[in-house]
DNA sequence: GACCTCAGTAAGTTGACACTAACGTTAGCC
DNA sequence: GGCTAACGTTAGTGTCAACTTACTGAGGTC
């Protein structure tokens, strides 16, 4: 999950996240949206593969890539542990505590 | 987002906001557990805390922190956009290829 | 083979940040 | 007031990573 993490935490790989989240891109076309070099965004590039959040396809001297949501469940487990579990201990107090003013 | 982002891409401050997840502590309790000096420690809160990721409560000369998990409402927003969605995606186009599959 | 295209690699620079040591601040106690 | 405890803040340092320029390599095309 570290490496998922520390990849996203930075905005411009969050972005090219997003350009390769529904249909593959090479790495010239992804450069191309941006205004750093291209070798700026082939290492971008390598971090999220590291990181398995793309997935490279060769083809030639071509290189496609696509976002690979798979890698992002790790992260996503570890945010409803702070999430979803702890707004339901805070709801279940808050119940209780409703009760108690009922009654009394 | 971002700050969310950025503060929990860091380990020791993950380490913290377990700490704080389910009782509230204080900023020297919260020092002790670690093997740094306590003005790092000091620093990760104002980090936390500038994230919205945490709560600080001031009793005279103490200051308590607990998680606010809330915080990572929006993170877990993006995430479910890579993760639930897309997934959705390549499961309509899987269950589309099958029908086909089944015709054919 | 000569040449072009698409792309990653290497080396060096710069800025961000996690950390320490020293100092400042606020609250309580005698 | 003087003292202590609990924290935060500041200044300086070392490390890491995002970036650029220059170079290298793999695949096609003639």
């Amino acid at each position: 999950m570290e490496a998922a993490l520390k990849a996203i935490a930075e905005p411009r790989r969050r972005a090219i996240l997003r350009l390769v989240r529904d249909e593959e891109r090479t790495a010239g076309e992804i450069a191309e949206a941006f205004e750093v070099t291209r070798p700026a965004i082939s290492q971008h590039l390598g971090v999220l593969k590291e990181a398995g959040l793309v997935h490279e396809r060769r083809e030639g001297t071509r290189r496609y890539y696509r976002a690979r949501p798979q890698g992002l469940h790790e992260l996503k487990l570890f945010l409803e542990e702070f999430w979803d579990e702890r707004l339901a201990v805070l709801k279940e107090a808050a119940e209780q505590e409703e009760r108690r003013r009922r009654r009394g």
